[in-house]
DNA sequence: TCATATACTTAGATGTTCTATGCATAGGGG
DNA sequence: CCCCTATGCATAGAACATCTAAGTATATGA
């Protein structure tokens, strides 16, 4: 699916599959917003914040830690867990907070228009 | 992304890229719901819905009703359009009715977990 | 000591969507 | 009469995120 999200915003690049690839993305600048977090914790964070509805698979989200660290959303640190472990402690970059910003209003774009198709009132 | 919608359903299979993958297949059923129509009716009608915000590439569009069709959740005939051209008029199957309401039931079991890691009343 | 939770890594497969083309025709404007 | 555009459908190939699955390592409690 796609483009689903056009140039409703302008912005848009012409290609969005931003909402799928995005969605994940979103929920960890969002969940990274107020503190920085390692991996592990931000999965579980967004497991709780969801009540469970939400699994975040391991091998979806460090990949896309690499990838929002590649493309600078991200900056991580290494440290030590309450547990004494080794972790990477990530935190978002002006980049990615302005990322957050963008896709956060592009999600509600996007949410609106599939609600506006499923014949919920329009808002 | 993924499997975001986990078991909440308790029946999702156990891989829900049916989010993505599901979002213009939702779209579709749901087009498709009251009246049978061909593939570009489709993409018009869900892009009037939205008024633009969602666009429906072609490349998307019709593969997405081949898939569908295997799967039997769309049948089709042959048929003539308004503009005196040849078209393939789908309409939904039993199993794409249900299907339609399973997808709908986990959108917004979806849409309400992203909107709590928001920070959205949780309604 | 062993099982489990924590924590991160990565290779390979899967699947949807996109980009780009191609084909075909109806109808309106010039 | 020709051409251009909108209508309609089809499909190959690429791009990309996600999943599955496996591996490494260690802290802690039973």
């Amino acid at each position: 699916m796609v483009d689903r999200l056009q140039r409703a915003t302008g912005k848009m690049p012409k290609n969005v599959p931003e909402l799928l690839k995005g969605t994940l993305d979103l929920l960890i600048l969002k969940t990274l917003e107020s503190e920085p977090l390692h991996g592990y914790a931000i999965a579980r964070s967004i497991e709780a914040a969801t009540e469970q509805a939400l699994q975040i698979e391991e091998g979806s989200l460090y990949p896309a830690l690499y990838r929002m660290t590649n493309r600078g959303l991200l900056r991580f640190v290494w440290g030590l867990s309450a547990g004494n472990r080794r972790i990477k402690s990530y935190r978002l970059t002006a980049k990615g907070r302005k990322r957050l910003e963008l896709e956060t209003a592009n999600w509600g774009h996007f949410a609106q228009a599939v609600a506006r198709v499923l014949g919920e009132h329009p808002a």
